[in-house]
DNA sequence: CGGCGGCTTGAGAAAGATCAAACGCTGTGG
DNA sequence: CCACAGCGTTTGATCTTTCTCAAGCCGCCG
């Protein structure tokens, strides 16, 4: 705890909409989320956008970074952000000195490929109701993971812009489909976010499951 | 390297078709490609399948039974092929003694990560014709990296069904679509399988470009 | 008050899916 | 040696989902 201490070389706050790191960057730092709701995403030069996945407290970010030596993708704060750095460079001490931590981070990496592995099956073969409902559904439990039940089902905080760049539809027919989960009672919309109404609705509707990773590490 | 022998279990060879792991099995073992070409792939109830990724030699598999105590995806192999197996149980004791080779297995989990990120930006975004160059591109070098240029451009062994799986497209339309790359002459298909006549003109069509890693670990 | 971002809706167009059929191998059994 | 079955591929016709274009609404903020 006191190398986590140490290796940590400060906090940083970014407000929503700010970047957090841009594609092509050579960031000395790698970063944890504790607190707020970030996305990170890659764009094609004629400006189409694809969001990969969600950010949440406890979350890694960066690591990427080691293979290229760059950014591949881009990050940007969804609400306002704090964020915990840390030297890239010593990652190799923290590998020799903490195997605690370590295998904690490569938990992190193999907990994102399931997720990039389920968000690949929707887009690829999930209608498009299915997809937004099952996006919906990962959020919200993504969401109660980490509030540990206490806040009553926390709003979502997203643009129907943003599930659109997520699933890969358009926001017209992002915001038709979305319209008939409203029409099913499943969720609401409310200023720019959801509600989930009928966890159990959505994931049946999307042919998902939640499943809970059985030993959370304690970065 | 002694410890890696020790800790290395037993190799395993599976010929071309066969099983690799399936969904919801508890493997005690991890698994690095040494021969051939397998693939990883989720499917839905109903049937519909989505390819996540291709493996090749050098890869490592299993990673995410850690997050879960079971797999959540199965993998087939596309060729025959021969794994190494190591077990699982151990891994807390190879990041304790070999932080090096726990580096490594981190290194090749964030290549993963960014692999599943361009396929993800492929479906959700590229059209037919600019995901299906993509996805030829992509095999194209993650097998020229592996030979090492020596052999000449060796044969991607895979069957339209497949790509289409992995680009989440039907097969009439991926047949249509890798039509009109033959007839651009960018590629050849013959037997199960494409060779790649015009790299550049791939890349180009897809709007991708490869970008190598740049330390690869000797794992 | 005007402008902007986010949401909503309708209409027509296009990409891709589905259905149906057939071809060319290859391996197998009679 | 031939008939036949099965798999992977090919092609045409039609149908559906999703996209694009266009316009309007609403609430918020300067």
């Amino acid at each position: 705890m006191e190398f986590v201490a140490e290796f940590k070389t400060g906090e940083i706050v970014v407000e929503a909409g700010g970047s957090i790191l841009v594609h092509g960057s050579h960031t000395a730092h790698l970063f944890t989320m504790l607190d707020g709701w970030a996305f990170r995403y890659k764009t094609l030069d004629d400006g189409r956008r694809q969001v990969l996945n969600y950010l949440l407290p406890g979350d890694l970010v960066g690591l990427q970074g080691n293979v290229l030596g760059e950014m591949d993708h881009s990050i940007e704060a969804l609400t306002d952000t704090t964020m915990c750095m840390f030297e890239r460079r010593r990652l190799d001490e923290l590998f020799v000195k903490h195997p605690q931590l370590a295998y904690d981070i490569t938990w992190l990496a193999a907990q994102e490929e399931r997720f990039l592995d389920e968000h690949l099956l929707s887009i690829g073969r999930r209608s498009a109701i299915e997809r937004t409902a099952y996006l919906i559904a990962f959020l919200y439990f993504r969401l109660k993971e980490i509030n540990g039940e206490k806040k009553e089902n926390g709003r979502i905080p997203i643009t129907q812009q943003l599930i659109a760049d997520t699933l890969g539809l358009s926001i017209v027919h992002t915001n038709k489909t979305i319209r008939k989960l409203i029409n099913r009672k499943l969720i609401k919309w409310r200023d720019r976010g959801c509600d989930v109404l009928d966890a159990e609705g959505l994931t049946d509707l999307a042919k998902w499951e939640y499943e809970p990773p059985v030993d959370r590490p304690f970065l």
